[in-house]
RNA sequence: GGAGAGGUUCCCGAGCGGCCAAAGGGAACAGACUGUAAAUCUGUCGUCGAAGACUUCGGAGGUUCGAAUCCUCCCCUCUCCA
């Protein structure tokens, strides 16, 4: 029964590139898939409704952190996550793991879980892979990650080996603690840093427990582009087709596109969200620092040919005026464009392959997108 | 008219004989952000330059080895009293 909830059709493959589609509870999602990162409950400065608008399938939530505030039990008194932000399609738990990473200063590692120090009031919280199961299940997304350490780098070979088989034993744990398998699927997530035995072996390992999808962690932590995209491609291959992959927290629109056609279906990163409020969006052409004083007088659109809210309505200019004086709006303006490019370059991505055209149209964007946008 | 306070680098504002091209804010400018401790953080911010040199602290003189800091005069603000 499980399996059809969560059914995953790969429809057509292009290259090493694949278009498919994903059923959850709440509705299909079709990947290649960007998912904007809401941490906390909210897509930051977006409401459920300019989501929906900029095309968004999917959104994250944070266990670590909405454990905390609210705290889940009043999130599932909400009807969970679903219900209490009003967000009705699919939704994505990330379990923590990475905070095992950028709260290092603030936690101890055991065999058992994690001890977090809250980075809020400084009091203790064990994190097993049982009790973020029994969270991620109160909180109700239709997709949950497993429990892992999200290894930093640079670190030895003999650490990732270590904390890859010990988030090895945390997944079979996730895998039996779950109970909710009906409603939410629990994805494994690969590690092994850089190294490809190792990789090897974590994949084949949770490819034994069977989990309806896969995700790729611990790469964009600081490491060379070329280990993240080898890694991808070494992957490929040993991931079952039928099953979705989710490459964690990558990342910029050139490393989608490389990750796409390296075999990875589903994305989401904190850089469109974070980088708009701060004035910096992604275009077709390019990223582009709106913010900058050269689009003082500069009254066009961001991007001329963007069809999203802000590129309809708002100049350079304005945008500029509103991040510099830090209104509000400003950050909404900016973040509607940078998540309705994110999703326009993913939907783009899944025609040309549905179309068998990938590698055309990746030689034709893949240069220009992760560049600093002409500035004229 | 009398009494007092003060004029510092774009702005506010410290400094009150050498360690001062001058603290700290702000503004401005540039940039970084990859499973969000992020509306955060970093850098630049007198001129030319690698070091170093040169011109600055209302103006003009002076004291001193040495002055934004002390003295004299001048200009200008502000507060209170008449």
């Amino acid at each position: 029964m499980e399996e059809n909830i969560f059914k995953f059709d790969l429809l057509k493959q292009s290259g090493n590139a694949r278009a498919g589609i994903l059923e959850t509870p709440h509705g299909n999602i079709e990947t290649p898939i960007f998912m904007p990162v809401g941490t906390l409950g909210t897509v930051k400065a977006m409401s459920p409704h300019e989501l929906s608008d900029i095309g968004a399938q999917i959104i994250l939530g944070n266990t670590y952190h909405l454990y905390l505030r609210p705290g889940h039990e009043i999130i599932a008194r909400a009807g969970g996550l679903h219900g209490f932000e009003n967000w009705h399609k699919p939704i994505l738990t990330d379990s923590g793991g990475f905070q095992v990473m950028s709260l290092a200063g603030l936690r101890k590692i055991t065999k058992e879980g994690v001890r977090f120090q809250s980075h809020i009031d400084g009091s203790y919280h064990l994190f097993t892979p049982e009790r973020v199961i029994e969270i991620e299940n109160a909180l109700g997304a239709d997709i949950i990650m497993a429990f892992d350490e999200c290894p930093p780098y640079p670190a030895t070979k003999d650490y990732i080996a270590k904390s890859l088989k010990m988030t090895l034993d945390w997944a079979n744990r996730c895998k039996d603690a779950h109970k909710n398998t009906e409603k939410q699927a629990l994805f494994g997530i690969v590690q092994g840093g850089i190294y490809q035995d190792l990789r090897k072996q974590s994949a084949e390992a949770l490819m034994d427990m069977d989990f309806p999808g896969y995700s790729i962690g611990g790469l964009a932590v600081g490491e060379p582009k070329e280990h993240m995209f080898e890694i991808t491609e070494f992957l490929n291959p040993i991931l079952p087709k039928n099953k979705p992959r989710y490459l964690m927290g990558v990342g910029t629109p050139g490393d989608i596109l490389v990750n796409i056609r390296n075999g990875v279906d589903m994305f989401d990163c904190v850089m469109p969200t974070r980088n708009a409020r701060k004035g910096s969006v992604f275009t077709w052409n390019g990223k582009m620092i709106v913010k900058a004083s050269r689009y003082k007088e500069d009254f066009r659109p961001i991007d001329e040919n963007c069809s999203c809210y802000t590129c309809k309505n708002f100049s350079r200019a304005y945008i500029r005026h509103l991040i510099s004086m830090k209104e509000i709006l400003g950050m909404r303006l900016t973040t509607i464009h940078s998540l309705h490019f994110y999703l326009d370059l993913v939907k783009e991505t899944r025609k040309a392959i549905l179309e068998d055209r990938f590698e055309s149209f990746f030689h034709t964007h893949y240069p220009k997108v992760d560049l600093l946008m002409d500035q004229e």
